[in-house]
DNA sequence: GGGCTAGTTAGTGTATACACTAATGGTCCG
DNA sequence: CGGACCATTAGTGTATACACTAACTAGCCC
């Protein structure tokens, strides 16, 4: 794939000089990423097929490396199978409501297992980007997501619960296409920043049940919004 | 006409005498599912290595449908990436006690969303079930994990909640290899009999509160006996 | 003119050959 | 006797050819 003359290439390469222990498994990641990339972007809208033959000639490899990479959208449930072939799966507004509400839950649990497990280092990062992302002025829509998602992570990172990690990342896929933001409504931005910061001082004094009923209310305003969204979008598509 | 030329070569490919013991049908989904249930029922234990060619032989297939089969068992997490290809995941006692922590979150959420969302038909299959169990005579430890796992999906069922059901699905991945069921400790599968029929209660009458509330209690009740399993367990190891 | 049927085709599913990489074992040198 | 170097090899990653199936189209019979 990266090079069609693969043996003068191999028997050449003999320096590694980048003493590094990364992954380096870069096989139909890459394009899995991209896709992946590109529908949650919306760059590929839903409902769109996804050919094979043209995603392999688009990147430039067989299809080989592209159906493994269909295969696992498929399985995250980003794609789903129609009458011919793979789909941007389209996702409706009940279904949306339904991930907040699980999410209003597994976010509060991350936060209250947060301020029990968390080490230093934990601590340092949520700081960190709470400082930072209250320095930021006027950012930018998809800024915001991109740093919100970013502090959530950290934040999920800190209960060192790899099932929950799991859950929630897969619950971020069923958001796909949620059209923009709630970050970007009137000052909805600076609240969610200072409830940011709430989170994060309940878990700096470990307190657990605080840490839980902060983040609650934090996802709980969140869907609330989400909901002013939806209904916003439903109207506009009737009137 | 290709397609008599493809018919002839496809039969003679298969000609092994007349007795067809075997079903030509070897969609990737079958080897997916063989798969997944010899790994779940420990007939491959954990650490185990699935290499490609090996599995090809044994299913009398290419390495392309095991691929695929290896690819979406991955991304379960029901594998994972060792030195060299995919082994069977080992879970450490830390993690199922994780995994149960947030499966009392989500059946208890469960079971108070299906007071409000079941249907007639729902609350039938339940009592069915329930019923069903309860005339079972000395059950085999087989039985009543297989018996239990109905119910219980048949009450996510009912919650009619889709997101729900992914994530709890996707959960119950993480609890393989469980050594045995809680259910076989004690009077225990008579005591979860009763739990089960008290939710059920609940559900008929629409008490979200009150459904959620047996149903966490049902759910830490199976965690507190599965600790007391590990610790059994670790004692037996240590000596 | 409308539905039925056969040919056509677009697109996936599978097999196989080849490329490449990391672990392994043996050998040589210190 | 131990450690570094090289050949071997086991096993995955990718490309490509082929098989198969379901949707489309065009013609045919009624």
């Amino acid at each position: 794939m990266r090079s069609t003359g693969a043996a003068g290439a191999a028997a050449a390469d003999d320096v590694r000089g980048d003493g590094a222990e990364r992954p380096m498994r870069h096989d139909g990641d890459s394009i899995h990423d991209e896709l992946r990339a590109q529908i949650l972007s919306g760059a590929i809208p839903p409902g769109a097929a996804l050919r094979e033959v043209v995603l392999a000639e688009r990147f430039g490899v067989s299809r080989t490396p592209v159906r493994a990479a269909l295969g696992r959208l498929e399985h995250e449930r980003l794609l789903e199978r129609g009458a011919r072939g793979l789909f941007v799966k389209r996702v409706d507004a009940r279904e949306v409501v339904q991930v907040y509400d699980v999410r209003i839950m597994l976010e509060a649990e991350v936060a209250s297992q947060a301020a029990t497990t968390r080490d230093d280092h934990d601590l340092e990062r949520l700081d960190g980007l709470v400082a930072r992302d209250r320095a930021l002025v006027e950012p930018s829509d998809r800024l915001r997501m991109t740093t919100n998602l970013e502090f959530h992570a950290a934040l999920w990172d800190a209960a060192h619960n790899p099932v929950l990690l799991d859950l929630l990342e897969r619950l971020s896929v069923h958001l796909i296409h949620t059209p923009s933001s709630t970050l970007s409504v009137g000052d909805r931005w600076v609240e969610a920043l200072d409830e940011h910061a709430l989170i994060v001082a309940a878990i700096r004094e470990r307190d657990a049940v605080r840490a839980g009923a902060v983040a609650r209310r934090h996802m709980q305003r969140a869907r609330e919004i989400r909901l002013d969204l939806l209904r916003l979008e439903v109207d506009a598509e009737l009137g």
